[in-house]
DNA sequence: TTCTATCATTGAACAGTGTTCGCCAGCAAG
DNA sequence: CTTGCTGGCGAACACTGTTCAATGATAGAA
């Protein structure tokens, strides 16, 4: 497109012109991890997770596949760098125990939101364990925020496990949902959920009561509702191991 | 191997045992979906979720990998039909108002069991959505002890997010770290406990304070102790949103 | 018993995948 | 201008899931 192959309509380049051209041809970006990463998300974003190969990868930045591996180790390293690059920046405040649960909360706001931002990222997210050193600050981060605002130890190592459980599977969730919505002829969420809604409506009403009862609450409610109300869920029962008297939530 | 082609040092079969042969050799029993799942959970024990392909399936079974095709609609079949067999047989009981705590705790603690029964299964369960009509008595289930309890319905669909991501997400967070520790030398889990401890303790104690402190709490905890801790942390959170007076947990 | 029709099973093929290796063109240094 | 070198390339390997024409053995009919 934007670099024809000569031959089909394009006069070549005038010879005086050739040395300035001999430049224009190798100075064309150098490939990088930075570049390859980059490349990544876009096939990531059109074509999905089963869609994200080698190749489709090097067919984005123009390249032969065997180039990519003169700068990373390999798939799973393109992988590892898109995750890491997913939540680059993303710091958590100084911990203040007068409402460290809102900090718990815009943390994981802010994680989902991140995770939001590319199709099927929270399937990568998931292969992957937050314990490399770029990572690792967050989960520091969180552990002090749990350790000043009073929670003991313990549950303090144990809560990082559900909140950082749930934002993936949450998100998960979602995307699986809208790869199906992709899959199915439905075009927008709204289509999608009144089919869900009339799967759930259409059960039998001896044999399952409550879904039927609350078929509306399962899906109409909207994905930020819900996980809003999963969160403070979550931190209801962490804040109930903050021994009385230590660090009240007055203000 | 067991059955050795001809020409190489075995004699033909006598012609007057050709016809009890000939029963013996059709009477290999005939495949089914059910062998097929039971294949694959085989080659998945052995081989683990990214050694697991049609054709190890079909080797495991002594057959062509097309004869696959005729009984499974594919691989995705296949995983679906292990994802539902794992929790076959899997009820919960009548909904008990005055301890819906413990059913709860025991639903997701027998899921957590029958996922760690066979390696990365807990990979193969989180690509799927429980709303298959065999898996839909579970939810069913844990909605009629929700609501029997007395959780408002809101709270009710959102606890079921709640308590499968966490407890798929648990799960999976630990055959990972199995999967870890099978790729490294360690042979035991003690010794890989030592490892990561190891590391996390050679932190720089200055920028990763609290991870330091708690290095212990994070991973020497048994896996149980920090499951049994979690699932605490989400039982007292739902419990706090029953109305006073609504089903009190007396006894 | 002999023939036939049926259907489960097969082998080969196709279009993909991640990864490796030998080669070659173009650059910087001498 | 020549030399050395290295980044990118093409081709290949060993896999993957899936399809399809052909085949083999079986059960039933004559």
């Amino acid at each position: 497109m934007s670099d024809p192959a000569p031959g089909d309509g394009a006069v070549p380049p005038p010879p005086w012109e050739r040395s300035p051209r001999r430049r224009a041809s190798p100075a064309r970006v150098p490939l990088t991890r930075e570049r390859i990463v980059e490349a990544a998300y876009v096939v990531l974003d059109r074509e999905g997770y089963d869609g994200l190969s080698m190749r489709q990868v090097a067919a984005e930045l123009g390249v032969a596949v065997s180039g990519l591996y003169a700068h990373v180790a390999g798939k799973d390293e393109v992988l590892r760098l898109m995750y890491e690059r997913l939540f680059e920046g993303h710091e958590l405040p100084p911990p203040d125990p007068a409402n460290w649960q809102e900090q718990v909360k815009d943390f994981a706001r802010e994680g989902r939101r991140r995770l939001l931002l590319h199709r099927d990222m929270a399937k990568i997210s998931m292969t992957h364990v937050p314990f490399t050193p770029e990572l690792l600050v967050h989960v520091e981060s969180l552990l002090a925020i749990f350790r000043v605002a009073g929670l003991p130890d313990t549950v303090a190592a144990a809560a990082g496990d559900v909140l950082s459980t749930f934002m993936d599977g949450f998100v998960h969730e979602e995307s699986m949902w809208d790869e199906r919505r992709r899959d199915s002829k439905a075009e927008t969420w709204e289509e999608m959920r009144a089919t869900i809604k009339g799967y759930f409506d259409a059960l039998p009403h001896e044999r399952f009561p409550n879904i039927v009862a609350l078929s509306g609450k399962l899906f109409d409610e909207s994905n930020d509702a819900r996980f809003e109300l999963a969160l403070d869920i979550i931190l209801r029962g962490l804040a109930s191991y903050i021994p009385p008297g230590d660090a009240p939530p007055s203000r």
